[in-house]
DNA sequence: TTAGTTATTGTTATAATATAACATTGTGTA
DNA sequence: TACACAATGTTATATTATAACAATAACTAA
């Protein structure tokens, strides 16, 4: 569960328009998608990104460069996120396993070290490209 | 153990400098470096590096835009790659578990797809930085 | 209310990361 | 040799992201 953040205007607009997208998006594009909502320089895109980030609404898919709503009840605050990736069709999906998140919030490294925050992604053909 | 390639001037010079460092470098701090040796381009770099990533001699830390040489000789093609990241110090540590990667190279997603390629960012803080 | 404080926004410029396009050179091989 | 192919060199440009600073809006506390 999410916890409840007002969205700002800027906020608002943006997250409506990844939460409505298929497929991640990019920065700019979703900059020259917002243009007509009085949002016209790259920085207002970025800093509601990050903001939306921060509270869990959305997540980055780092190997992409792109932005997607979170789906995922699970998925606390933005900390543990995994993904599936096509490497044919681009297709992400955020993956929402019980036994995936505790083995890997349980995952202790060499040192001893656990890890309460990290990112998965994993890459393969989707059904349809397969 | 990773499959001899011979690697080729431009792709040797900048495989021993990330190899050599104790940090991940990035692409234009590697061009810089390597100026003095010829290399004059980014996309020199960016050619090297792809091939070294490719052929597994390195790997590339997707969230710092980064690369790091590979000190696993779990690590059969670059297809599956876990690090531990300090958010401090920004210390990148390539994981070596064979329990992280049976789990991870067996985990089936909801629809029973199974991938063998993956990569896997921690963060925490290092043993200094806690 | 009012002043002080902080978060958010707007704006311009610029930094940092990465690729396109094309010409040239080297390397292996039939 | 002649062909194919990989690697290199070079210029230009595309894409992703942040710095710096001014202006507003929203929130607090006296
Ligand atoms: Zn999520
Ligand atoms: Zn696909
Ligand atoms: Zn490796
Ligand atoms: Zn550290």
């Amino acid at each position: 569960m999410h916890k409840e953040h007002s969205l700002t205007k800027n906020q608002q607009i943006i997250f409506d328009l990844i939460d409505k997208s298929t497929e991640p998006l990019k920065a700019y594009s979703i900059l020259f998608n917002v243009q007509k909502k009085g949002i016209k320089a790259p920085l207002q895109v970025y800093r509601a990104l990050d903001k939306l980030v921060e509270i869990g609404k959305i997540h980055k898919i780092e190997s992409r460069n792109a932005f997607i709503a979170c789906h995922n009840s699970r998925c606390q605050v933005a900390k543990a996120t995994a993904f599936s990736i096509c490497e044919i069709c681009e297709k992400v999906t955020e993956i929402s396993s019980a036994g995936l998140s505790k083995y890997l919030a349980n995952f202790k490294d060499k040192d001893g070290m656990k890890y309460s925050k990290y990112n998965l992604e994993f890459f393969g053909l989707c059904k349809k490209c397969r």
